[in-house]
RNA sequence: GGCCCGUUCGUCUAGGGGUUAGGACGCAGGAUUUUCAUUCCUGUAACACGGGUUCGAUUCCCGUACGGGCUACCA
């Protein structure tokens, strides 16, 4: 395959989710294994769905997930404009080219008398049939046309969808798939505003840019006819980009597509960054925010509707790029599964290096005050990076590190500790601890197992004492790993601040 | 309702006329770690149903059921 021109045209309606994000990665991925051109078309022909904000969202988003375009908006390229809504008089061209050719007809019935149709008759359909007793161009003189037009009344332009064909699609995902002409409706091409529908702009788009391959979600599979029929009103059939109908992404539970309400109602993101919207209910986090790595977040929707065919699960982009092909995209819906998008993040953050994750944590680190050296965020990342899941927990799981526990593992202490001995029994420790030059971890395990033998001790008398006295829990990295990071004085410190709090609370 | 698409463990999936139907997540148990996690081992669990075709169907065909999408001057 050779010029591979894909894109990804999204619509500015609000945040980009998550069935977005995978959409624009098989488009790249795709582009990216043939050296192809990956382009952002912003799809804003929907003037009364506009969303300030959204366009800005997307690029962000597909900065984050490392999903870059090569072309579109805000990237370049020798086809712009990339958005449609300033593409809006070659569209009224193309419409009318539609016209002239005996293609597309005006209609001039208003949006009530289609609304009373319908309610009329509930399979009311503007074809092949009722265009010839409604008000258009094909049952108007066209002198009676013409002065309408003139006297700007407001029209739509309609496709002339032709009377007893099967249309074929061949489809990359699906095989082929065929549809009969005499079931499809006249489709709106342009609309009362002058904007062009989706159908007319995406077909002229992808024929002006030169798409050679659609990547799109299944929900697109029924207008595809239409659109066939738009590339053969125009004669540009036989270079008609090839298809590729994605499946769906559907509910964590229940039945159904995945929708925006189910992140909020389930606690979980299905968008790749936060989105504040006009409402509560408009707004939601995303993977981003909620301490997911792009790289993992990419690989497990990646997984989402594709398989390599080979055991492998872990993918960076360009692995990606290499192994992905269109063929092995499934065709059932996937559902979306949190727990696996934990796991492959999991996966992320325990092969980044302490430098990687130092990057990230100090961040979090710091909103809660603290300004650790490099140094020691890097120790400190080395060793909770096989404790967590996402990032916050570095912080929710390692805040001792940086800061004195509140609460401490009390039926830990009740087993081990004795309000009338222990503190007596464990004071050599303290000063045995003090002496040690080189507070490392290796000597200061020598130092405890040197005093729990002296003391007719068992390693398990005395280590919960310091684990939990040093950081309130039972759960954590190595304790003389821990030791020789937080220091002599450090410990001391925090043993004796132990040492108090056992007996009050004990 | 009409048109279109789909259906392998709970989930993501591999496979494909004759297989012990494979892997991963999750879950359960065990080993290691005198913590937790990691790692390793083991276990758990699936071809929607009914007819064909065939020596033989989970695999091919047709139905049914179920699920989904579309049916706007929204994308």
């Amino acid at each position: 395959m050779e010029n591979i021109r894909v894109r990804f045209a999204p619509s500015p309606t609000g945040a980009l989710h998550i069935g977005g994000i995978r959409t624009a990665l098989y488009n790249y991925l795709l582009a990216k294994k043939y050296g192809g051109t990956f382009i952002l078309r912003i799809e804003d022909t929907d003037q009364t769905r506009f969303v300030p904000g959204a366009e800005d969202y997307i690029i962000e988003a597909l900065h984050w997930a490392g999903i870059v375009p090569t072309e579109g908006q805000s990237f370049g390229g020798e086809y712009g404009p990339y958005r449609q809504s300033d593409r809006k008089a070659i569209y009224l061209d193309y419409a009318k080219k539609l016209v002239e050719n005996g293609q597309g007809y005006y209609a001039f019935d208003t949006p009530e008398e289609l609304d009373a149709a319908r309610q009329a008759d509930d399979t009311f359909k503007y074809d092949y049939k009722s265009r010839a007793r409604l008000n258009n161009s094909l049952t108007l003189s066209a002198a009676e046309v013409q002065q309408r037009l003139d006297s700007g009344a407001p029209y739509v332009i309609r496709l002339k969808v032709p009377e007893g064909e099967t249309v074929h699609i061949q489809d990359l995902v699906r095989g082929e798939v065929n549809f009969q002409s005499n079931e499809l409706d006249d489709k709106v091409m342009l609309k009362g505003d002058g904007m062009p529908t989706y159908h007319l702009a995406n077909v002229v788009d992808d024929r002006l840019m030169k798409i050679t391959h659609v990547i799109r979600g299944e929900e697109w599979l029924p207008s595809t006819a239409h659109h066939v029929l738009l590339y053969r009103a125009f004669g540009w059939e036989a270079e008609m980009p090839r298809f590729a109908h994605l499946p769906l992404i559907l509910k964590p539970d229940g039945k159904g597509k995945l929708s925006k309400r189910d992140g909020t109602r389930l606690g979980i993101p299905v968008f790749p960054l936060s989105w504040t919207g006009e409402t509560p209910e408009d707004s939601f986090v995303g993977f981003r925010e909620a301490g997911f790595d792009p790289r993992a977040m990419v690989n497990f929707m990646a997984f989402m509707g594709w398989n390599p065919g080979t055991e492998q699960e872990i993918f960076s982009m360009d692995e990606l790029a290499e192994a992905f092909s269109v063929e092995k995209i499934g065709k059932s819906g996937a559902r979306f599964d949190i727990e696996k998008a934990r796991w492959f993040n999991q996966q992320y953050i325990m092969a980044s290096s302490e430098e990687e994750l130092a990057k990230t944590v100090r961040p979090i680190v710091e909103a809660h005050g603290h300004q650790p050296t490099e140094a020691y965020l890097r120790s400190f990342v080395g060793m909770m990076k096989e404790r967590v899941v996402l990032f916050p927990d570095f912080w929710t799981n390692g805040a001792y590190f940086f800061e004195d526990f509140t609460v401490f593992d009390e039926a830990t202490i009740r087993k081990k500790w004795k309000t009338d001995g222990s503190r007596a029994i464990f004071a050599p420790l303290l000063e045995q601890l003090d002496g040690q030059a080189d507070y490392n971890a290796a000597a200061v395990q020598a130092c405890v197992e040197g005093f729990t033998n002296a003391a007719g001790l068992k390693f398990g008398d005395v280590l919960p004492i310091l684990r939990v006295g040093l950081t309130g829990t039972m759960k954590g990295p190595a304790v003389f790993d821990m030791m020789a990071l937080l220091g002599k004085v450090e410990c001391r410190r925090r043993m004796e601040r132990a040492f108090d709090l056992f007996d009050q609370v004990i």
